[in-house]
DNA sequence: GTGTTTTGTGAAGAAAAATTCACAGATCGA
DNA sequence: TCGATCTGTGAATTTTTCTTCACAAAACAC
């Protein structure tokens, strides 16, 4: 069950939505300050935190910092009765995953925190097995540079592969050739000629972006 | 001298933007549609670019995105007639900078410009990273693991990440904190608790972009 | 101090990945 | 048909990567 933290001073509020979200399956806590906001998130692993952002004391905006701080798995959306366009762009950047004004209606809210929580299952990493597959694939230089030909020629023989990659030993590019094809990157036709399958454009795709991004 | 990149399909707007920022000593180009913008982009590294939401054909948001995958080294910062929060959350998710209403004072609009410069700024201190580098730190499962937990609490040790890992020998552990101690991706303090660099922040960054590209 | 936990080293071995080589069927051009 | 080239297999070997284990200094707990 998913724990969510409501951090609100106005406790109707907060005992409103306790009972709502509750009922909808989650498990609530609540903090009506934001240091105790922080000392409950540090105590306890929430999925979620609900916090207002107009709060006496400790602003929601200072809370959030702390708490993007110490408790980084968190996601944090923020509630607030004046919503600006300078408030909300300040806490996206400082991390919160979320804005919503107050009064919301209950399936809004419901979406926004089943949205969160979508964030940090991917950010979880759950889709483990493409990564190595396709990782795997992308160490090897000799592979990068086939399927880059692959992407440049469309249909390419054996020898001209080898040749293009100035490569000796065939048999050496066969290797790699028959891995990428275990991994569903390239295939062959009739004519022995090999070209990228779409998971082959989506694997150059990854190491474009990857190259793009290791350049600057 | 910064480059600035003016995309708006108002082309008054255009033009008066770019004779004002020239005289603040930018070094501006101008687009009138979103296509043209990635193409300018992707064609000469700008630093900054001011981005409307509203275009016909593909809109600012479209763009955005597309930008960002392609030129991730540009800061964006989205202009709109019409500004809503939801818009600024969705924008600044996308990786906008920033996001201004129109009409604005050009010194608001040179504050945020200033802020976005500082921003890469910071970004440029990064090394640069090597493909292979970063792949083969990428691909071993328990070296993602450690980065990701090193990025979500910065500063364990090793029997905190032995355990969190659940790993029983922690010698194995050991090993591939030393391999990504070489790779620079992470380091140690002299209570010998480990954190990520920025160049292991920019490789987690990295295995983000492939998780995200590959779980589509 | 004395035992315990933490943090590591380095060597040995296992496992995985890559290379090299000997060989062979298929195909192509003459 | 005959030699040459292309395409490939499978086994042996090397190289790289990863794991395991024995051991030990340093910090910590009592």
């Amino acid at each position: 069950m998913k724990n969510i933290l409501i951090v609100d001073d106005d406790s109707e509020l907060r005992v409103n939505l306790s009972e709502i979200l509750s009922k909808k399956g989650y498990h609530t806590d609540e903090a009506s300050t934001g240091i105790e906001a922080i000392d409950k998130a540090t105590a306890k692993k929430f999925d979620v935190m609900l916090l207002d952002l107009m709060m006496p004391k400790m602003s929601g905006m200072d809370a959030l910092a702390e708490i993007r701080k110490r408790s980084p798995g968190t996601k944090v959306i923020m509630l607030t009765a004046f919503a600006t366009v300078d408030n909300a762009v300040k806490a996206i950047k400082k991390g919160a995953s979320d804005y919503i004004s107050k009064p919301f209606k209950i399936e809004d809210l419901d979406a926004i925190i089943r949205r969160a929580l979508e964030e940090s299952r991917f950010e979880e990493g759950i889709k483990k097995l493409d990564m190595d597959f396709t990782l795997s694939s992308l160490t090897n230089s000799i592979r990068r540079k086939v399927i880059k030909l692959l992407h440049q020629n469309r249909g390419l023989h054996l020898m001209e592969i080898t040749k293009a990659l100035d490569i000796e030993d065939h048999t050496k590019v066969v290797f790699h050739l028959k891995n990428l094809k275990e991994s569903g990157i390239i295939e062959q036709d009739k004519e022995k000629s090999y070209f990228l399958t779409k998971e082959g454009e989506k694997t150059l795709e990854c190491m474009k972006i990857l190259e793009n991004y290791l350049s600057r």
